[in-house]
DNA sequence: CGCCCAGTTGAGGACACTCAATAGCGGTGG
DNA sequence: CCACCGCTATTGAGTGTCCTCAACTGGGCG
């Protein structure tokens, strides 16, 4: 895991210059909070394309909140097939599961650029002792994966290679409204959609060829929104 | 909503004779509870198959623990088709969501006979905020959620036919080894595992014709789990 | 410059879907 | 008790989509 100190940051903080504790989204609203004495301490990692966060199985003793890019949830099926079972993004949270001292259930992977923030288990397990506003955040994180978990379930295991392709590609906007998309592997789309290399791109090439998308720049697609909502719900 | 009232049990509750308060897998381990003065009381309901027990938009104010039954979640597409995202079994919590003054973000409909706990959101608001370990039990309940769905996008939405529906009758073993297991309408097998009704019949009749599956009493199933365990991971 | 990997494209076939007709089951009423 | 109805499950034929296997292309990098 190649790993690049930066900074310390917090649980789901915009801005990172003066974020310092008080403004983060998970230990915000908390009083007197003691963060000193801490085995482990709290920093910000940036991780490269295509790099390990962590892998299924490990018993880590942190948990992490994506700062910036994109990470990707890999599952691995009897078969050695493997299945991409959730995007996270800005302000998600990863690996929950060693708040529970479970191991973590899937492998974490770099798609983009990332900076992550790593927080001590210990220090979450402090805080929730003494502050119960602390537990209602964390389980709005776990609310928020479930929910995730169960659009991708409905969203990209269902309909045709078109329709899936489109909702991905709109799933990908969501987040940075007007911004251009990035396009990842054939191999990381398929996985993501249960479907072969061969026909997502098949599926990209073609609306490739009919507009509704555009390489913008370097592996950057720019969306014909209305006509990607119409094939994603079946209009077309 | 068709419920019968019979009697006060808990979350997790293995049998419900002996189980008030103490006994309980949420509520276990909480000193000096007082469960006075509640608005809303903790009762024990009773579902017929294929009775609503929310839907999907109501803000609810109780979370609900399975003691015995099936139930599914539903979730609708924009294209008008249905996808049932999860099966719940014995000891399983619904509507958690409820807790974060969330609107329930599924229909949950009965698939057998069931016996549910509701439980008041106020409850577990008062108790929370005086007992830590409580928010140690709630994110148990959410992870067992998530690692659930996880596993639902994993083996019911990738593969052939014969393997999804091969894995879905030995996952629903799991909870009851040994024991027969129950065969619903192809219509929910079909939205279990992203496949039509046809399919799943065609599916289901040809292990039959096979001898991997036996009906040893009314829709009820004796498998050979030796052969399907092969077909789910595409040995044959 | 040439290698290597990722992406593209093609041909053929397998699988699941669609549409449609039939069979089976359970309930109701004569 | 049987006849009838309605619903679900089954089965069939034909089609379409996606998968498989394989060849080819092109860009990035040593």
């Amino acid at each position: 895991m190649k790993t690049i100190p930066i900074r310390v940051a917090w649980l789901g903080e915009q801005d990172c210059r003066d974020c310092v504790i008080r403004g983060s989204a998970l230990f915000a609203g908390l009083q007197e909070v003691d963060f000193g004495a801490l085995h482990q301490p709290i920093e910000d990692i940036a991780l490269q394309p295509s790099s390990v966060l962590y892998r299924i199985g490990e018993r880590g003793r942190t948990v992490f909140t994506l700062r910036h890019g994109l990470i990707k949830l890999v599952k691995y099926l009897p078969d050695g097939n493997q299945r991409i079972v959730r995007l996270l993004q800005h302000s998600d949270t990863l690996g929950l599961e060693a708040l529970l001292n479970q191991p973590y259930p899937h492998d974490a992977i770099a798609l983009t650029h990332c900076e992550i923030c790593t927080i001590p288990v210990s220090l979450v397990e402090r805080l929730s002792r003494e502050q119960s506003r602390l537990c209602q955040e964390l389980m709005t994180r776990w609310q928020r994966a479930l929910a995730e978990a169960d659009r991708w379930l409905a969203e990209f295991s269902t309909g045709t290679a078109r329709q899936r392709v489109a909702r991905l590609l709109l799933w990908l906007t969501e987040a940075t409204p007007g911004q251009p998309v990035p396009l990842f592997g054939r191999e990381d789309l398929g996985a993501m959609l249960g479907l072969t290399t061969e026909t997502v791109s098949r599926t990209i090439a073609e609306l490739r060829r009919t507009g509704l998308i555009q390489e913008a720049s370097h592996h950057q697609l720019t969306l014909d929104q209305l006509e990607l909502h119409r094939i994603a719900e079946g209009i077309i």
